[in-house]
DNA sequence: GGCTAACATTTGTCTAGTTGTATAGTTGAA
DNA sequence: TTCAACTATACAACTAGACAAATGTTAGCC
């Protein structure tokens, strides 16, 4: 006989359940204890099942609420022109954002070595969610000249996307100058935005942006799930 | 491996906040929905944080109001003239101690050495509760010597600072020779005291100061509570 | 101006549900 | 015997939603 371990098929049978769109992505499974009741077994059986699921990306726990169907990853173009939502959209998928945090304080001495200006000089921080289809993907953090953008605060809060906010401010284009991207583990804070496990890997990149004149209008970290995410660089534009 | 939950992380960066004086003594925070949506969790999720801060004494609540910073982590300049009670009132925070145990005794081995003396010479040992606002702040254990000092005890227990008793017998001034500061976790005892929770961060001191002629007159060892207060060296003074 | 009433905001409390983790026990097979 | 798979139970940590209570704000009225 094979005698495959029971948890293992309960993994096969929710895999095709999710496979035959039972389950959307996004959506929450039912709960461990229904589960298993389902299933006929212990709740710890259904959660080895779960786990293996989870390991392969196929769905994510969260503790409280649920267990929910992961996302399918994205292709995120980076190059001269880099739009959040464009890249989205370009793909079929609706994004969105969320504003977590909005200040104006002083720079820090990187930021202000980044932006061209002096270490305390004023800076815009919008700290922000990025959703693909309500999923998050990534956490981003840009930094705006507050001198040069001084209505920056509030265009962020009303738009949609950056692109439109910076618009708004008389921004009417910007490319993007340098982009750095280096590999990092989430820590507690960003996995429960991102919607992953703490130590699961992240792409952080930290880019700078300019007007057509040349001149520096954002600086911007970015924390991408890296589960749900593809960076790709070069090919066309 | 003891994870630390979410919550407690969330109180440490909020009170990394108030320590960066990015929300001032006084303000308001932010409202707990707020909160919640920037760290990424449940509302009361930030409630658990903010009460451990509120336990600590690092922020209030008023209903129907709000949080407020009740206090930022003192600094405590550490240089050449070390003053307690002048230190937090140049902040503005009222000082306060409270005598825990004053004896006489023979010097151990170390403190013999540090002041000077030979082992077994008479020494007064105070232990001592620092506090501010009515907060504790710093465990103390001064030690000086007997022979030098014979009526030390008593204005101990009289005066409202070392300074003054020491000044009440005849120590003019007197100046700090050498500090040293070691990271230690909070014991039970001490813990109670500084009414803190058992294995928190602790700032231990060892020090000794000198008169002006520069003979010993005292060997501190200093506890002081690692969320309350921020060392400070070099700068004025 | 000064007062009140209505409303929105914000913290306090409660109940219920869900996942994470730890401990101990049972069963079946190599 | 020994080991892996599974069961059973309990508790901790976090989520979710609802409502109460206190406060701050604003509009309207005298």
């Amino acid at each position: 006989m094979a005698r495959t371990p029971v948890w293992k098929s309960i993994a096969i049978a929710l895999t095709d359940d999710i496979a035959q769109g039972r389950y959307e992505t996004g959506a929450k499974l039912p709960p461990e204890a229904q589960l298993s009741a389902r299933f006929g077994v212990n709740r710890h059986t259904v959660r080895r099942a779960l786990a293996e699921m989870a390991e392969q990306g196929l769905v994510h726990a969260r503790r409280g609420a649920g267990v929910f169907v992961a996302a399918k990853p994205a292709d995120y173009p980076i190059g001269k022109r880099v739009r959040f939502h464009q890249n989205l959209a370009r793909e079929g998928r609706t994004p969105a954002k969320q504003v977590l945090m909005l200040e104006t304080r002083a720079a820090g001495v990187r930021e202000a070595e980044a932006l061209g200006l002096a270490p305390g000089d004023p800076v815009h921080v919008y700290d922000g969610l990025s959703l693909a289809d309500g999923q998050p993907v990534a956490l981003a953090q840009a930094i705006f000249p507050a001198e040069r953008l001084p209505d920056l605060c509030g265009a962020l809060r009303e738009e949609t996307s950056i692109t439109a906010a910076l618009k708004a401010c008389g921004v009417a284009d910007y490319t993007r100058l340098e982009t750095r991207i280096t590999a990092k583990l989430a820590t507690a804070t960003q996995a429960l935005h991102l919607r992953i496990s703490e130590g699961a890997p992240i792409l952080r990149t930290t880019s700078i942006s300019v007007d057509p004149d040349g001149t520096p209008v954002e600086f911007g970290r970015t924390w991408f799930a890296g589960d749900r995410v593809t960076l790709t660089v070069g090919g066309e534009d």
